[in-house]
RNA sequence: GGGGAGAUACUCAAGUUAGGUUAACGAGGACAGACUGUAAAUCUGUUGGCUUUGCCUUCGCAGGUUCGAAUCCUGCUCUCCCCA
C-alpha cells in the first residue's frame, strides 16, 4: 500500500489533493465517488472514477460507488456553462438500475465487490426545513458564492443559476457526511470539476464531528484538440453499452489514439502494472509503427468491457478489414463474413431487389452507407470508395460478380469506414 | 416603461448603405485524397438536395413590392446592450 500514492501520481490520476492524503492512504480506509444517473449507460468519462476506485480496492481499501438518484434530480452546476436538462424521477430510476448492472459487470471482471449506494435512499424522507437547519447553518452564503461552479453562473446573466442548483453542493456534502457516519468513509474522489463539492463535504464533516477527512480529484482529460477525452470526433460519447457504441467502434476508438497521447492514456485507463506499461512504452518508442500501445490498450479495454471472446473476434476482423492485400478477402470462409457482418455497420438486401440493378451511387445511398447520392458520387470521384478492398475508379452498375463469399459485398469509404451488405 | 443593436449554412462570420455572375467571401471544425503506421505534421479537394451540361430548396417566422430579394416594405417571434 506504500506505493499506492506514487502509483496514482505516476498514472496521472491525481490532480488536486487534500494535504495529508498520502498518510491516510497508507492505512486501510473507505473511499467513495459519486456519479449522477444522467444516462442509462456509463461512458468513458464517468468510467474514470470507477477505475480509480478499483485501483484503491485492489490495494486493500474499501470502495463505495454512489449513484446520485437525489443529486441527479437537482443537477450539478459544476463544470456546466448552461442549465442542465432536468430528468424526471422515473428516468433517473431506470438509469440508476441499468448503470448499477453495468458496474456489477465491470467489477465481476476483477472479482471485486464494491458497495453501491444511492443517495435517494437517505434523501427521500428528508424534510426541507430540517435539512436547511442541519446542513445550511454551517455554510455562509459568501462561502457558497465563492465556489467556482457558482461564480461562473452568477457572472453569466443569460444562464443564471437557480436556487436548486445553487444548493447542489450542500446535498453532495451531506452525502459524504452520511457515508462518513454510516460507513466510516474518509475519502471522496472525483473529476477535477468536483473539487468544490468534495471540499464542501469535508468542511461539513469537520464542523459536525471535528473529524478530518480527505479527497482528491483526477484531471479533466482532454485530447490535444481540446475535445473532452472519451468522446468521438463528432463529439459523441463512447459508451459502455454495446447498443450505444458497438464493440467494434469501441475498439477502434482506442486504436486511433495518436502517439503523443497514448502513453498518457494507457497509464490512466489500463490496469496493467506500471512495470509492464513501462516496458510497452519502451517497445512502442522503438517502433511506433507497430502501434504496440494502441493495440494493447484497445485489447485491455475491449476485453474488460465487452469480454474476451468478443474482443478476440474484433481483433480478427480488424486485421482482415485493414489488410493491405486485397486478395485475402476473397479466400475467407463464410463464417468470418458472418462475424464481420455482425460487428460492423451493415444492411441486407433481397436477391430480388439486388437484381433490379443499381448503380454504385444509388446503391450506397440505398443501403444507408451515404446520406446522399451527391456525397457518394463525390467519394467515387475522389477514389475513396472500395468494394471488397478494391478501389473503385468510377461509377458502375453493381453486378453479381461483386458479391463475394456467396452473399456479401464489403464497402469501404476512406481508410477506416466499412460497411457490409448481405444479399439473401 | 424609454432608446439602440441584432437573428445568415456544423460553428464563428462577411454580404443588407445604389435589389440581378450569391448555394451565398472568409476562418475554424469535419470528411476525403497524397505521404505514412488505421499516428502526427504538411499539401490538395469537398463541406444544401436531386431524376446532375439542368432542376429544386435555403440567409429568424409570415406575408407584400418586383421580371428578379439574404438585400426593399409590413406584421410577428426571439436575443443582446444602454437609460429609468
Amino acid at each position: 500500500m506504500e506505493n499506492l500514492m506514487e502509483e496514482l501520481l505516476w498514472r496521472g490520476l491525481i490532480q488536486n489533493q487534500v494535504p495529508g492524503l498520502k498518510n491516510k492512504l497508507n492505512q486501510s480506509t473507505t473511499i467513495y465517488s459519486g456519479l449522477d444517473p444522467t444516462s442509462d449507460s456509463l461512458h468513458l468519462g464517468n468510467l474514470l472514477p470507477i477505475i480509480v476506485l478499483i485501483h484503491l480496492q485492489k490495494k486493500g481499501h474499501k470502495s463505495i460507488i454512489l449513484i446520485g438518484g437525489a443529486t441527479g434530480y437537482i443537477g450539478d452546476p459544476s463544470g456546466k456553462k448552461n442549465k442542465r436538462i432536468l430528468l424526471d424521477k422515473e428516468v433517473l430510476n431506470k438509469n440508476a438500475i441499468s448503470i448499477e448492472k453495468q458496474i456489477h459487470h465491470l467489477l465481476n471482471f476483477f472479482s471485486e465487490k464494491i458497495e453501491i449506494v444511492n443517495n435517494k435512499n437517505w434523501m427521500k424522507n428528508t424534510n426541507f426545513v430540517e435539512f436547511i437547519h442541519y446542513v445550511g447553518i454551517h455554510f455562509s452564503i459568501n462561502y457558497m458564492l465563492s465556489k467556482e461552479s457558482v461564480k461562473n453562473r452568477i457572472e453569466n446573466k443569460k444562464n443564471g443559476i437557480s436556487f436548486m442548483e445553487f444548493s447542489y453542493s450542500l446535498i453532495q456534502g451531506f452525502d459524504f457526511f452520511y457515508l462518513n457516519k454510516t460507513r466510516k468513509c474518509e475519502i471522496q474522489i472525483g473529476g477535477s470539476d468536483q473539487w468544490g463539492n468534495i471540499i464542501t463535504g469535508i468542511d461539513l464533516i469537520k464542523k459536525k464531528t471535528g473529524k478530518k477527512t480527505y479527497g482528491f480529484t483526477f484531471p479533466l482529460i482532454t485530447k490535444s484538440n481540446g475535445i473532452k477525452f472519451g468522446k468521438s470526433e463528432k463529439g459523441e460519447n463512447i459508451w459502455i453499452n454495446s447498443n450505444k457504441t458497438s464493440p467494434y467502434k469501441f475498439y477502434q476508438f482506442w486504436i486511433n489514439i495518436s502517439d503523443n497521447e497514448i502513453e498518457k492514456y494507457i497509464k490512466i485507463y489500463s490496469f496493467l502494472n506500471p512495470k509492464t506499461i513501462e516496458n510497452l512504452i519502451q517497445n512502442h518508442r522503438k517502433e511506433p509503427s507497430k502501434r504496440i500501445l494502441q493495440k494493447n490498450l484497445a485489447y485491455e479495454m475491449t476485453r474488460w468491457i465487452h469480454g474476451e471472446t468478443k474482443s478476440k473476434k474484433i481483433i480478427e476482423i480488424t486485421s482482415i478489414l485493414f489488410e493491405k492485400n486485397h486478395r485475402i478477402i476473397h479466400i475467407l470462409n463464410e463464417k468470418i463474413f458472418d462475424t464481420i457482418y455482425e460487428n460492423i455497420p451493415h444492411a441486407c438486401l433481397s436477391k430480388k431487389e439486388f437484381n433490379k440493378g443499381y448503380f454504385l451511387t444509388d446503391f450506397l445511398k440505398k443501403i444507408g452507407f451515404f446520406s446522399s447520392k451527391k456525397k457518394a458520387d463525390f467519394a467515387i470521384k475522389n477514389q475513396s470508395i472500395s468494394i471488397n478492398k478494391k478501389n473503385v475508379k468510377k461509377n458502375f452498375l453493381i453486378k453479381k460478380e461483386n458479391i463475394i463469399g456467396n452473399k456479401y459485398i464489403l464497402f469501404q469509404f476512406g481508410k477506416k469506414n466499412f460497411f457490409i451488405v448481405k444479399i439473401f
